[in-house]
DNA sequence: CCAGATTGGTTCAACTATGAACAGAATTGT
DNA sequence: ACAATTCTGTTCATAGTTGAACCAATCTGG
């Protein structure tokens, strides 16, 4: 037993993240409560920005962007219709897939949303500079791109079909 | 309608921080993975670490330091008392409390489970030097601080209980 | 001393998220 | 043309998390 490992609470690295993970987990229950007045959680005002961006996207394209089950958006979905702030139709091109588009409500309560969350961000952040914000957002951009990369440690979906004849 | 408020793409400190929340999310499910062989998920190792560094602590500070409901404690603890790794003794002083300790199992599994979690930090944190690492985390724990404020965006905690029928 | 309020912990119903199994539509290979 | 395979979305059983209701121990103020 190595009990003189060293800890790593010294490590600026492992220290360091340890702050940006706490502050996503106090960002997002905030988020949450300012969300509360409009009725939607954040995972609701991630899929809604998606559309807003992205408007006639597959359930399936926007799992993976979102990074959750196919499973979650067949059950999310179908409650942000029944509340009218999106569609699903039928592609005529291929009847698999459902396209996903916000309706002029879905898009009002979309920029109410995202002004809210801008607001909370931009509060949340006056602290800091410009500067040191693109910093941050450089940073957190390369440990995505490690992170995705196919030998990372992500990638627990699917296996990618084999290529066949080359 | 102000459909043209200036939408946030642009703005710096949103997007920065939506890199943010990514970076927390894929490096989430990262960790998940690293720590499968172990058969313990994120939470557990959560209440591993605060027991490392904190013996002796209680359910309820242990929830507050965790930010979670302290029945999610209660459905846990049991679960890892029963593996073996930790004990909750009744505190002599005040039997309301339980005193959660690792089991020296409980402090090897520990160990092992920051020594994968520091391996994965410094691996996707690898092209980041110390500077950008340390500022990182001085932008979040301003970050932190705003948030938790007592006039911010959290503290919620007001459980209150049933008022009379008056 | 004792009634009421408070605190630590548990239990339970509701909600969310996931992966596996499934059905229908499209693609592929022969 | 047609069987096999792949792809999209749904359903279902399961697991994780929460808040409310609850019990027991402690504290508070007559």
């Amino acid at each position: 037993m190595n009990k003189k490992q060293p800890l790593p609470w010294d490590n600026p690295r492992f220290h360091n993240w340890i702050a940006v993970a706490r502050a996503c987990q106090v960002m997002g229950l905030s988020l949450a409560r300012a969300l509360q007045p409009l009725d939607i959680k954040p995972p609701h005002l991630d899929i809604l920005v998606n559309l807003f961006r992205t408007p006639g996207i597959s359930q399936q394209d926007l799992a993976d962007k979102l990074l959750v089950g196919r499973s979650n958006l067949s059950m999310l979905l179908p409650q942000l219709e029944k509340r009218g702030l999106l569609v699903r139709r039928s592609d005529p091109q291929d009847r698999r897939v459902l396209r996903l588009e916000l309706t002029p409500s879905g898009t009002d309560l979309t920029l109410e949303a995202i002004a809210i969350q801008t607001d909370l961000i931009d509060r949340t952040m006056k602290t800091a500079s410009t500067d040191e914000c693109n910093l941050v957002g450089e940073v957190m951009t390369r440990i995505i791109h490690e992170l995705t990369r196919p030998d990372g440690a992500i990638e627990a979906r699917t296996e990618e079909p084999e290529r066949k004849k080359a």
